[in-house]
DNA sequence: CTGAAAGCGCTTACAG
DNA sequence: CTGAAAGCGCTTACAG
């Protein structure tokens, strides 16, 4: 049962190598300090014990954890809190420092997940947060920055909301005026908007997006359609009407999930989509992939979105790196496919 | 920077109740110890303070880190290594023994992993491993074991590998009886089926559990196609000429990425999926609800998989609890979609 | 350059 | 019932 007997510690190091406690400590931390022989004396020793300091006794000492919390589990907004290709870019992110992520549950709700940032926390099981799925009227980087809680967001402030905390995000609004503009260059002037109820979520910036852009081209932006969750069977119930109805030559989506919603009803309706109606999505999620045809999107870049993130939580848990500034929008990637230029293409 | 200061510690605790800090620590540990009047006044103290043992510190001491260690990424096989919906209920069943999930990747490649697996035991990050991929030939439980490290696997040994770990699994033989039952009840009896190159990996349990039931309802099981890997591109392509040369009355497919490629090539062809042919995919993931129709398929009983490969490793690391069997088999459940009853019922 | 001392925050025996 | 002692595995000053 006790499967953890058989640890290397500094000790057996020590009497292998015929020194002390702190010269084996030494060796590791500051190799400078020795001679040349001892220290390579220290390290033989070390590689034939196969010896790595003890995690806990670690951060007991260096009162650092080397490990960032995050939380998994449905968000607030829409999508999940961390979609496995973003975790997958923290994980990398943070190896970069020899840091690893603590995954753990709640609900969506603020205060649920304040409960479990506090209790954590005071365990000091983790050295910062990082907050993946920031929205409008968060609660959650109040009682962080409070608590003098290292961490981060993605997702920036709304409602005027103070600038007092470090975040990152990705610019709906310019991914959306590429979109336009790849459709109005494919020759398409009435292009209708598919997004969520507004809610001031991240969804709101994609709907700005889109008008803003419309607006640059001369286009009227007024057929919008919004569905109460991100689902491929709201969007196909909802969207039917207007394909019918307004004949748009183009719909443009918040989402990859509420664009597959569109070629379903398309579809049935008989439209060629790629050719009768272009059908643009967001996120190069899964379902941009599962489509016939396969869609049109927006890809945030996630890699530099969990450098950014991990860089700041790990600067101010004392690790010494480039401090980063303290804000920064980055802008997402248009990923052209068949829904926008056909399947004949 | 240094946000980590003004944390409670016992000592606080101690001082506050005027009691000594062994005090404060029986009154977390073994109440029964203290006199009534004793342990009041320390937990008002507790409370008062909000104070939470050091994590660091119960780690050093205990011997126990209350962490497991979980690999993200791609997997040797065809599927990411831990589905987030796999990931949430791992997360939930650890919290049960206030657990937690310590994140980390590395390349599919078994030696990379056991390399990743022996860094972090050797720091004694973690108290466990939980391999949620586990395929043929895999040399990571025998490291483990061999290395007396506690773990346990989703996914049984293969090649005649030894039961000497804890393992659990899906049948995926009951599964697919499930849905050629229910395809045999629609009337069909003209059955294909679409899998993956063999392998030895978990697809071919599905192949297998195909054929198994096809002769168990005396039909022929002799149409089947296999891809290079899990995409909708791959199957759509390989499927195409099947549908059209063998003109089968249904399609069984090893998952819904390649139930989504039926469902494209099918409706290329004029085919009306779900009444000309029906088609099945296999794991409820996304792709199995953006396709028109929606799939019908086979839902793998995550809760009890994570509940069983959690109880292993948290009773391995010492903590009282059930013994759980050393291996387990679950079955899977059928969730029928339009793919198999037609949009009209 | 190397090691004896003290301490990180806690727990487990063990006296009193 | 309560507290003084020793220790978990390490590191950081600080003597020598």
């Amino acid at each position: 049962m006790d499967a953890q007997r058989d640890h290397t510690t500094i000790r057996a190091v020590a009497a292998r190598a015929g020194v002390s406690r702190q010269t084996v400590s030494n060796a590791v931390n500051s190799p400078e300090r020795l001679s040349a022989g001892t220290l390579a004396r220290v390290r033989e020793a070390i590689e034939e014990l196969d010896y790595r300091p003890d995690a806990a006794a670690l951060a007991l000492t260096s009162r650092r954890s080397r490990l960032i919390g995050i939380r998994i589990g449905h968000s607030a907004q829409r999508h999940p809190s961390a979609p496995e290709e973003l975790l997958r870019e923290f994980v990398r992110a943070a190896a970069r420092y020899d840091y690893r992520f603590v995954i753990f549950g709640s609900s969506p709700t603020d205060a649920d997940q304040i409960r479990g940032y506090g209790e954590i926390w005071r365990r000091r099981a983790v050295d910062g947060f990082i907050i993946s799925d920031g929205h409008a009227r968060d609660a959650r980087p109040r009682w962080l920055h409070d608590h003098k809680v290292p961490f981060a967001v993605f997702g920036r402030p709304r409602d005027g909301a103070g600038d007092d905390h470090p975040w990152i995000d990705v610019d709906a609004r310019a991914g959306m005026r590429l979109v336009v503009d790849h459709l109005v260059a494919r020759g398409r002037t009435r292009i209708a908007f598919l997004g969520w109820a507004p809610d001031a979520a991240g969804g709101d910036d994609r709907a700005a997006g889109w008008a803003e852009a419309m607006a640059s081209h001369g286009l009227d932006a007024d057929v919008t359609v919004r569905t109460a969750d991100d689902s491929v069977r709201a969007a196909d119930a909802r969207v039917e009407a207007l394909l019918r109805d307004s004949r748009p030559h183009a719909v443009v989506c918040a989402s990859d999930r509420l664009a597959a919603g569109v070629v379903r009803a398309g579809s049935r309706l008989g439209l060629s989509i790629g050719d009768d109606v272009l059908v643009t999505g967001y996120d190069d999620a899964p379902a941009a992939t599962t489509t016939i045809p396969e869609l049109t999107t927006l890809r945030e870049p996630f890699d530099r979105v969990a450098d950014f993130l991990v860089d700041h939580v790990v600067h101010a848990a004392g690790i010494a790196n480039e401090a980063p500034p303290r804000t920064r929008v980055v802008e997402p990637q248009l990923v052209v496919r068949e829904s926008t230029i056909g399947t004949r293409a």
